[in-house]
DNA sequence: TATTTAACTTATGTATACATTAAACTTTTT
DNA sequence: AAAAAGTTTAATGTATACATAAGTTAAATA
């Protein structure tokens, strides 16, 4: 791996915060507090907030500062139509451009989920989650599907985190089983070279997903 | 309109700059000659310059610069697939979302398209035409699918700055009828909050366009 | 007391000097 | 002459001092 400059440490580092849950919505990430926080000067962080602001995980309000963008009902329902759409293209487009060795990829991701299940951990979840997604985005080899997947996907997963009770077991019946089960089909679809198939099984699973997310919203 | 900081009267010279096909793919952008052109410091500059780089509208290489992403009929294929997805997306939530004030909006977009058909301006054109697509993408009431509607717009734009000859005659069946006539089905099928039709029509618009554009790639 | 005005505070916004490094160039070595 | 090693250069990368303005608190006025 190419070394990493301060800005690139950073953005990283500002990401792990954001996903490891220290802040909710409306929170100010503050270019002072967080340049002590991270040892570097106020330049890299400053221009990593940027980046945030940028690819739209954060917002800004002039001469005050980044923040967490507000959650609402009607900004998830809006995150995942766009993100439920996107996926359903890029899963058909994946199915279309898949390799033999992105199926084995994604194969290996399903066991890695399934001996999970039982020691419940999880970031590990959250991780081998968004390689799954990200990595069938990837493999439609459409670079702005693949943003635009990317995008979604982060930003309907901080409703996840917010709710974290998502993942904790609150949800009886929830993504602990559909979940799995439903990458599987994914992947059935996808080694089959079924595009309509796949497209629409992505798409249903994520629908999945937000229903059994509302319910809590 | 609020006061524009040195920032963001950097990021819209540069977009001016681009726009205005002063650049050709692969030419560096460089901080340095940026700041000196628009008589500012490096530091709004180079913040500019990474906020493009975020959204995804420049490419870089660490340490070397910014630089207009390489163009190749492949990416070409891709934006516009992208690009037909989602506007096919947005003008269907446009036709369920949109105001009769929108829809208004759109009937003064197309008289000013008739009007300039005659004495052909190219720039006059490109704004309207933008006008047109972001309109409808921001009555679709998505910020994220605007989001999504507005890069893969400008990305696939610059395609047709780039091949120029698209808005200056040499195509006789062009652009210069069968976009108007387009634009105004769609408007149409907005109008009469017929999403599915709505939808179909942008998909087949952007089609279109892309078609017309890669007989000269 | 309510309301305007003025000062203050704090974090961003900006300029600039200096550090670093990718790539080009030059020299040396085989 | 080709390849390797060393040098230069030209741009980015970084730290920091200072300027500015949004938001807040305090004072003055009606």
């Amino acid at each position: 791996m190419t070394k990493k400059n301060l800005e690139e440490i950073a953005y990283i580092s500002i990401v792990k915060l954001i996903l490891e849950n220290h802040y909710k919505p409306g929170d100010f990430l503050l270019e002072t507090v967080l340049s002590k926080a991270l040892d570097l000067s106020r330049t890299p962080v400053r221009h990593a907030l940027g980046q945030l602001v940028a690819e739209g995980f954060l917002d800004k309000k002039k001469k005050k500062g980044c923040f967490i963008p507000a959650a609402s009902r009607e900004d998830a329902r809006h995150v995942f139509f766009a993100r439920e759409n996107i996926e359903g293209l890029t899963a058909r487009s994946a199915a279309r451009h898949a390799t033999d060795k992105d199926v084995d990829f994604l194969w290996g991701l399903i066991q890695k989920e399934k001996s999970i299940k039982k020691g419940f951990s999880k970031i590990d979840y959250v991780k081998i989650n968004g390689a799954f997604h990200m990595g069938i985005a990837k493999m439609s080899k459409n670079k702005y599907l693949e943003q635009y997947c990317r995008h979604s996907f982060w930003r309907s997963h901080s409703y996840i985190l917010f709710f974290d009770n998502y993942y904790t077991g609150r949800i009886e019946s929830g993504i602990q089983e559909t979940g799995p089960r439903q990458h599987i089909q994914i992947v059935k679809a996808i080694e089959n070279r079924n595009g309509e198939k796949a497209g629409n099984l992505m798409r249903q699973h994520v629908r999945t997903t937000y229903e059994q997310l509302s319910l809590q919203l």
